[in-house]
Order: structure tokens, then C-alpha cells, then sequence
DNA sequence: ACAATATACTGTTCATCACACAGCTTGTCA
DNA sequence: TGACAAGCTGTGTGATGAACAGTATATTGT
């Protein structure tokens, strides 16, 4: 079957998302700012991706929203809670570990057709 | 709903199992194998995750197996193809965009509660 | 010699998630 | 006034991690 680079493109947004939402949230922000950010940084994740990502992680209780409807546009702010600090902090863990893990296995497989 | 921490650490396998996969393919081995490496790395996968992996990364031709049948037990060895280290390449600069990006909130997130 | 355990894999089923597709309202600028 | 950007909601689908279940061979202990 066609692999279809995008279809992996889209697996490797599981597990980070999450983590750049919680990332964010340490001082309020809504859902399209975020989006214009991640872009700003190199990074383009699609709404229909990270709306329902916030809805969910609200559901959870990681997050916590509040429309703010003053002035002009309404506009869905979210900050992070206490349970999402907790959580963000061991999802960083399993991250490194994975990232340690990762470099090992680049490290060896350089060594290997390398002349070390 | 109660997340279940767990549920957290299966979205956290995606994405990096198959790079775990592609890293350690350079020289042929075997599933088994690889649970049992993984594990010494301190990093624990499911077998009910890695063996339909393995068969998904073959079927997309990313890696090839062959039985082994001489001495003792039947193995399945697998190696990464030409088309799987392209693959491996690109999945690796995606996560390293991530890293960086996850970097960045980690850094600005200190800066705003410690004291600059 | 025989049971228990470790090795090594296959197959089915299910819930979850990223994203496509579709739709809504409000503000801005020509 | 008409297009476009901003900003969100809702439904449907395919792929995936993992639970559950099963198979077969080797090793180890008694």
C-alpha cells in the first residue's frame, strides 16, 4: 500500500499535540492564536485537528475555558489546570526517555556503516 | 472523564514506535528481540503492539522479514529497506522540529513563573 | 518424565484520534 | 456590499495501540 508520507505526518502529531496545547497554557490563550503560532514556529497543525484536541483535553480537565465575549470577535480561552501541570510533567518524562532512547539508536547506527 | 494516565502513554507510543522500529533495523533482528531490548532501555512496549507494527512496516515496504528456521526456534528477522532510511530521515527531522518547538514553551514557561 | 515457564509469533476486536468535509457567525477592508 | 479573515462547532472515516485469545517450540526444575 501507499504509505503516503502525510498519513505519517499525521501519526507523529499524536502524543506531541497534546503536549504544545499543555505547553502553551501556562497563560491564557484560544484556539486560533495557537494555531497561528505553532505555524509562526515551522509548525502547521490543521483546526480540525486541534479544536476537537481542546475540547477533549477540557473534557479531561487538563484544560479549563471560558468564552471571553467583550469586545469584538468571541473568542474561547483556555489555561492549563493543575491536573494538566501534573500530566504535562510526566508526558515530558516519557518524551525524553523516548528521546534518549532515539539518539542511542542513531548513535550505534552511525558507528556502524561510519568508520568509528 | 477520567483520562486514565495510561491512555496518555499509548497516544505517546505514536509516532516514536515507528522510529524505534526504523532505528534499531539497520542490522537484522528479530521482534522478540526488540521488546527485550526496548525493555533493557527501560522503555516497556506491548507485544500486541509491536508484532501488527512490524507486519504494517513490512506491508508498506519500509522493512522486510524472513524467516529463520535453522537451529531452534522459528524467527522472523526483519531489516529497514532504501525506501524505510528515507522514511526514518524525515520522521526524525519532524520530531526534532517538536523538540525544539517543546523546548521553547518549556524555556518560556520557566521564564514566566521563576524569576528570568 | 513431565509440568511450568520463557520464547516467538498470529489473529480478532475495539476505542481513540487526526483530519476531511461541511457549516456558522462576526469583523475588516476595498 | 461583497469578499475574505477570524474564530468556532459538528459529523464521519481510516489507521493505530492494545486488550483478549490462541499456537508452537525450547528450556528449566523436580
Amino acid at each position: 500500500m501507499d504509505p503516503e508520507f502525510g498519513h505519517f505526518e499525521s501519526e507523529m502529531n499524536r502524543g506531541f499535540l497534546q503536549l504544545f496545547v499543555l505547553g502553551m497554557l501556562d497563560s491564557p490563550t484560544y484556539g486560533y492564536r495557537m494555531l497561528k503560532t505553532c505555524e509562526g514556529l515551522g509548525y502547521s497543525v490543521e483546526e480540525n485537528t486541534l479544536y476537537p484536541l481542546l475540547r477533549r483535553l477540557e473534557r479531561m480537565e487538563l484544560i479549563q475555558g471560558e468564552w471571553n465575549v467583550a469586545g469584538g470577535r468571541p473568542r474561547k480561552f483556555y489555561v492549563i489546570t493543575p491536573l494538566g501541570r501534573d500530566v504535562r510533567v510526566r508526558l515530558l518524562d516519557i518524551r525524553r526517555v523516548q528521546n534518549k532512547i532515539l539518539e542511542k539508536l542513531e548513535q550505534g547506527n552511525r558507528e556502524e556503516d561510519g568508520h568509528v
